[in-house]
DNA sequence: TTGACAAGCAACCATTTGGTTGCCTATTAT
DNA sequence: ATAATAGGCAACCAAATGGTTGCTTGTCAA
């Protein structure tokens, strides 16, 4: 989980999952075009992904695909926003009391 | 956003945050007891998780009450998740046709 | 078969990050 | 008044991060 939340934190590997929702199985060089980073930085990004398992990849021939996995991203979702959406009203009521409770 | 999801990659700070989700409305001192960190550190955590505005702070005589403030995750759930939430079985679909044309 | 193309490996670099220590300020209680 | 308590500030440090360049390997097409 700690490593999905790490692989996310990065704006241009949040990009790189974007663009393979987009359309799913590119090949790096296609992940890589129009990006202002060279291609070994493309690299590690989605090695990172990889390791973190939102990202999977077939070998076919000499191109590598890159294909979405949905189940950590889900995850998080469920197991963490979840239990943080229980509570939230309250949470919030208890913001807002704070505030009115400073502006006496 | 980005600032959320930075905010959210370290594990200390999203134990800060269990902690607040638990019992809102703790002290600086009170959220460092049983942690293997300095105040400092703790001060330096949760002045990202309010930058990021993940927690709000009023100020109580010397003592500074900390508040969870749950919009922020609400919209990472809303705004990011949801987004990947859509498509997420044609991706598993994909996603199991390549591992079945690998393994012929 | 040989050149072009897709990707991998490795060393290096600057900046950011997560943490520390030491000292200072502000508020409260005795 | 003064000691104790809650927190703030700043300098410093090692390790991780995000990126680069240069070179190598593997595969396909002419």
């Amino acid at each position: 989980m700690n490593e999905v939340f790490k692989a996310l934190a990065d704006a241009s590997r949040r990009s790189l999952l974007d663009r393979l929702h987009a359309r799913n199985g590119q090949t790096l060089n296609e992940l890589c075009e129009g990006l202002e980073m060279t291609r070994q930085a493309v690299t590690k990004h989605l090695a990172i992904l990889e390791a973190a398992n939102l990202v999977t990849t077939f070998r076919h021939g000499r191109e590598k695909l890159h294909y979405l996995n949905p189940v950590p991203i889900h995850q998080i979702g469920e197991r963490w926003i979840r239990k943080f959406e229980r509570g939230r009203l309250a949470a919030l009521g208890e913001l807002k009391r704070q505030l009115e409770k400073r502006d006496e």
